[in-house]
DNA sequence: TAGCTGGGAA
DNA sequence: CATCATCCCAGCTA
């Protein structure tokens, strides 16, 4: 055994990482690419090896001795036996079953390597509607391409596509000279492969604010062809449609918005998610699916693949022959639909944990603090009697927050401070008290683009939001964020709100502070949500307010001496 | 034809 | 584990 060493390994797939271990870091980094944070409390984080995982590991080129390297080179103790011949036997599963053309035919040839496979296959239900055994393996129709990837990774079997993609109408563009950086052209670059076959899908995962729609860019001009961009809101189309305008030679004419207000197809067409997946009435009709079939696209860009809604999933299972980009930061899925992303828009391509933007300077680096107070007496036996559901209410609606957020503000008097909530009463009372704006989805667009105009030119400097801030795009940067409430352990949430606060600058780091109800389940689903960001490296410092308050001069109500001195240096320790 | 409002969906 | 936000369409007014 070495103590110096970082991780745990146990047989049942789990690995244990010491994060106040010397090479933690670099043991998160290499192990970020087969494995998954499942839980992140302060001193171990445990992450979970799963089938999925290896498989995106194995589709990035990685082997079982690749991952058991990583491990033996990080464990303390002897890795497990048994653990190798279970990956050796996951992953040799990917590439197993292939998925070419039968030239000349309207049929595909899925092979399987191995009779127990062919055995397994052939004895599917799920399946037996779609293949017929052939002596070369089985054939498909090219319509349930789709369909039978996503079947057969639902039985563990992954497949690995190397039918040919479709080239699309040509469409002439290229990126006007600007920085490329450098990771958003190894992501393209990962995206795209050698050209050949089994490339050409798949998603890019990066973090928010650093340039995911550059790289779609990057890729549309490398191909070359009619593109079909889909988003989650109308905000996000018309940033598509400005940055096509800014970064690329493509003119006005030939980018089309296809939404509610406006449905036009052109040679570079952007829709959203919603207008797809309405029908009239509860049949099975989507109407504008048709803008899917009905034309020569040789590019779909998913943008934030991991809201892609379930009737989308179908409409793409048809569409294998296109070459599919999906963009996200954070691939999970609190719905667990992770292996229909992997099967139907493709695997992983390319990722970069956060912290590694962080160090070369892309993105700011960022303080996360979770702060715990007590309820407040009078709030106490209401907690403890009432049932699951309002527990998280009360807990969440903890009047001293609005105590603590003041005093925060106080102390960070040169910040841009964004008040985060989930609940409109309590964000109501924060924002009277505070004397500043509320931002919520009833509020008019047009007082909205005004308040957000005050607040990027400086004259606003506290805002209070909703869940606006989940997805506005056009909402500012700011470099510190107080989250009062949040939903149920959302990590999406997290990543997203994070996100606001990312925008490098200049010589000064970013806070993101939590508030929770001291032990109460909001101490739970903050630990569920904060996952994600610990699996990117965020480092949580936990600290109760009633002793953050005599740490920090200037927090005293009624004082307002010494405001200025920045609160890290006062951090509790690690 | 544009702009607003309300209901419905997922 | 309920709330909130979003987007769509239809129907209304001017």
């Amino acid at each position: 055994m070495d103590a110096a060493k970082p991780l745990i390994v146990q047989s049942d797939h789990t690995l244990l990482l010491d994060i106040h271990a010397s090479e933690a870091e670099n043991a998160r980094a290499a192990i970020l690419p087969f494995a998954e944070l499942e839980k992140s409390p302060e001193h171990i984080h445990t992450y979970r090896i799963s089938p999925l995982s290896l498989w995106n590991a194995a589709s990035a080129g990685m082997n079982p001795r690749d991952v058991i390297r990583v491990l033996n080179r990080y464990s303390r103790y002897e890795v497990p036996e048994s653990i190798s011949e279970g990956f050796a036997d996951i992953m040799g599963r990917y590439g197993r079953i292939r998925l070419r053309e039968k030239p000349g035919t309207e049929e595909l040839i899925l092979s399987a390597g191995g009779e127990e496979v062919q055995r397994e296959i052939a004895a599917a239900r799920v399946l037996a509607d779609y293949l017929t055994k052939t002596k070369e393996g089985f054939c498909l129709k090219l319509t349930n391409r789709g369909t039978v990837k996503r079947e057969l990774i639902k039985l563990g079997w992954p497949v690995q596509d190397e039918a040919p993609l479709r080239a699309g109408r040509p469409l002439e563009l290229s990126l006007r000279p600007f920085v490329l950086r450098d990771y958003q052209n190894e992501a393209a670059r990962a995206f795209l492969g050698q050209g050949g076959p089994g490339t050409g899908f798949g998603v890019v995962v990066l973090p928010c604010g650093s340039g995911k729609t550059i790289v779609g860019m990057a890729v549309m001009a490398r191909l070359k062809t009619n593109t079909l961009i889909l988003s989650a809101n109308v905000a996000a189309v018309h940033q598509w449609i400005d940055e096509l305008l800014d970064k690329t030679t493509l003119s006005r004419k030939q980018i089309a918005e296809y939404s509610g207000s406006a449905k036009s197809v052109a040679p570079v067409t952007i829709a959203t998610y919603q207008i797809l997946t309405w029908r009239p009435g509860r049949g099975e009709n989507f109407p504008h699916f048709s803008l899917f079939r009905g034309h020569p696209w040789g590019l779909i860009i998913y943008d934030e693949v991991h809201l892609l809604p379930a009737p989308v999933f179908r409409v793409t299972a048809e569409l294998q022959a296109v070459r599919r980009l999906g963009l996200t930061a954070t691939l999970v899925r609190e719905d667990g639909a992770e292996d229909a992303v992997f099967s139907l828009v493709g695997p992983k391509r390319y990722d970069v944990p956060w912290k590694e933007l962080e160090h070369k300077g892309w993105i700011a680096e960022a303080l996360c603090i979770e702060v715990r107070l007590d309820l407040p007496d009078s709030h106490r036996v209401p907690y403890a009697v009432a049932g699951k559901r309002e527990k998280y209410r009360i807990a969440a609606e903890n009047p001293r927050k609005e105590e603590a957020a003041v005093e925060l503000i106080a102390n960070h008097r040169e910040d841009h401070i964004l008040v985060i909530g989930q609940y409109i009463s309590q964000l109501e009372a924060i924002a009277r008290r505070l004397q500043v704006p509320l931002v919520t989805g009833k509020t008019p667009n047009a007082e909205r683009e005004r308040i957000y105009r005050e607040f990027k030119k400086g004259e606003l400097r506290i805002m209070v939001v909703s869940k606006v801030a989940n997805f506005a795009l056009d909402l500012p940067d700011a470099s510190m964020a107080i989250q009062i409430s949040g939903a149920f352990g959302s990590r999406q949430e997290e990543a997203q709100r994070l996100g606001r606060i990312l925008r490098p600058k200049k010589n000064k780091n970013s806070y993101f502070y939590t508030i929770v109800s001291r032990s109460t389940v909001e101490e739970d689903f903050a630990a569920n949500r904060q996952k994600f960001l610990a699996e990117q490296g965020y480092h949580y410092s936990i600290q109760y307010w009633a002793e953050l308050q005599m740490d920090l001069p200037g927090t005293r109500p009624g004082t307002g001496e010494d405001v200025s001195a920045p609160p890290e240096k006062r951090k509790a320790p690690r």
